[in-house]
DNA sequence: GTTAGGG
DNA sequence: CCCTAAC
């Protein structure tokens, strides 16, 4: 390229350039500017492009970075073309740096610490090697960009910034995901290597951390102001929290077009895979591949719980479960897991199923709204779907138990069903009286009347812990 | 809203 | 226990 070419392409250059000074007087929230030097390397020839001021356009909303930066760069300054540099590839035709679904993957498109990524692979920051496309990621210790970056920006804007781009409205994960990331800048060692996990998941050493050193820089920074920057939650905390206020939003769901089928199997994947709804992403772009793998914390007191449960005794099941306060425990619960979690599974006591038992003798199979109503109104965790599934399995209990030896049955049975053998008996016969649904088209169909004569069987009726039935 | 049935 | 279709 000659010298004219050269001249002509600095000028069209120039006729784009915006006033930085401006922007720099006068950042807005979804500016963020760099006051630093910069220094683009190719193939480390030397030849390097000094920006005094770069402004960029984080497009807080799209996600789409400009790189108006690229065309305030003053190229005369440099004898680097911007061909050489790569500048003309860095964006592709909808505006996103090849780089950037490993931009979106980590979910920092809109964050400054990418910004680099912009620059795309021949354009190194700062003193980068070349170890790496990505030097400055490579380089521990390196962060000049990142806080050249924050420095730059007025704190309160920055705070700004982070909390209302990366978080969205939802102040609330800013909280939730304090301790985290404290936590996880604990989990590294001295020479500040990463912990395993980075390493395990093949990611490049990540924007992800820097935000974090940075992070507790501010926390312990100038200014005063003791706003924590919190990192990005992950995707599946934002799913499960966007799900509850889906939930909470509309609370029956609409019979849809769509087959419930896949549905299902979307909200499924959602739930692992959803993209942030704030980030307004080309998804076809995006590449979950590396996405950061991150401990879900608040599983854990409900998995706490469900092991603790089946160690209390029935007594205790029985008043903890039959306390009118549960339902709430259960909702209080399922909004703490973010509104996805299973319910939690309580065992089925034998008072529960002699009252079942005794419900489906007094109302017929398939009463099962009526049993609840009127035999387990006080146990509100026990739904008549539950009554239904409870039954279900009683009536494969007892079969089993009619299949094979009644003692051997016992026995091998006795770890997961310690159900009395007279209940089963009992759920046999009354399943030939009423039965169920399904069989009730293979065998004979005996008894649909309202109230087929049953011997009146009581278990409610009985002493405590006498299985044995009163007829 | 309930129930049956598959998962 | 969850989910969904069918009623």
């Amino acid at each position: 390229m000659n010298q004219v070419e050269e001249e002509s392409l600095y000028h069209s250059l120039e006729e784009e350039a915006i006033d930085v000074d401006c922007l720099l007087v006068e950042p807005r929230s979804d500016q963020v500017s760099v006051s630093s030097v910069w220094c683009f390397e190719e193939d480390n020839i030397g030849k390097c492009i000094k920006t005094e001021d770069a402004s960029y356009n984080l497009g807080g909303s799209d996600s789409n970075i400009n790189m108006e930066c690229v065309d305030t760069t003053k190229l005369n300054a440099l004898d680097v073309l911007p061909h050489e540099v790569g500048v003309e590839n860095l964006l592709t035709s909808n505006g996103i740096s090849p780089c950037d679904d490993y931009l979106i993957d980590i979910g920092y498109v809109d964050h400054g610490a990418c910004i680099d990524y912009v620059s795309n692979e021949p354009l190194h920051v700062g003193n980068s090697s070349s170890e790496s496309p990505f030097p400055m990621f490579r380089n521990k210790g390196n962060f000049g960009i990142q806080n050249s970056l924050t420095d730059s920006i007025p704190e309160s804007e920055c705070q700004n910034y982070f909390l209302g781009n990366i978080f969205g409205t939802e102040s609330k994960t800013v909280d939730k995901f304090e301790d985290f990331s404290k936590s996880f800048i604990d989990e590294e060692d001295d020479e500040g290597n990463l912990p395993l996990q980075f390493a395990q998941t093949g990611m490049e050493l990540t924007p992800f951390r820097q935000d974090l050193i940075t992070n507790s820089a501010q926390e312990h920074g100038v200014g005063g102001i003791t706003h924590k920057r919190s990192r990005k939650p992950t995707k599946r905390y934002i799913d499960e929290s966007s799900n509850l206020t889906l939930k909470n939003c509309k609370k029956r769901k609409e019979p849809s077009s769509m087959s419930k089928v896949k549905m299902s199997t979307v909200r499924r994947v959602k739930s692992q895979n959803e993209v942030k709804p704030k980030e307004n992403i080309q998804s076809s772009e995006i590449s979950f591949g590396k996405a950061i793998q991150v401990p879900f914390i608040s599983q854990c007191p409900t998995e706490c719980e469900k092991i603790s449960l089946p160690t209390t005794t029935e007594n205790q099941i029985e008043s903890f479960s039959s306390g009118s306060g549960d339902d709430s425990e259960t909702q209080m619960m399922r909004s703490m897991t973010g509104g996805n979690q299973r319910k939690l599974h309580r065992l089925w006591t034998v008072t529960e199923v002699k009252k079942l038992i005794d419900g489906v003798a007094h109302f017929g199979v398939g009463k099962w709204t009526h049993i609840k109503k009127l035999l387990f109104s006080s146990s509100v965790h026990r739904t008549p779907v539950d009554l239904k599934d409870k039954w279900r399995n009683l009536l494969k209990a007892s079969r089993a138990l009619k299949g094979s030896r009644v003692e051997d049955e016992q026995k091998r049975s006795q770890p997961w069903r310690p159900l009395p053998k007279s209940i089963l008996c009992r759920v046999r016969e009354l399943a030939s009286t009423y039965p169920y649904p399904r069989e009730a088209n293979n065998n004979s169909k005996i008894s649909k009347s309202k109230f087929p004569i049953v011997p009146h069987v009581s278990f409610s009726e009985g002493i405590k812990g006498n299985k044995v039935p009163v007829v």
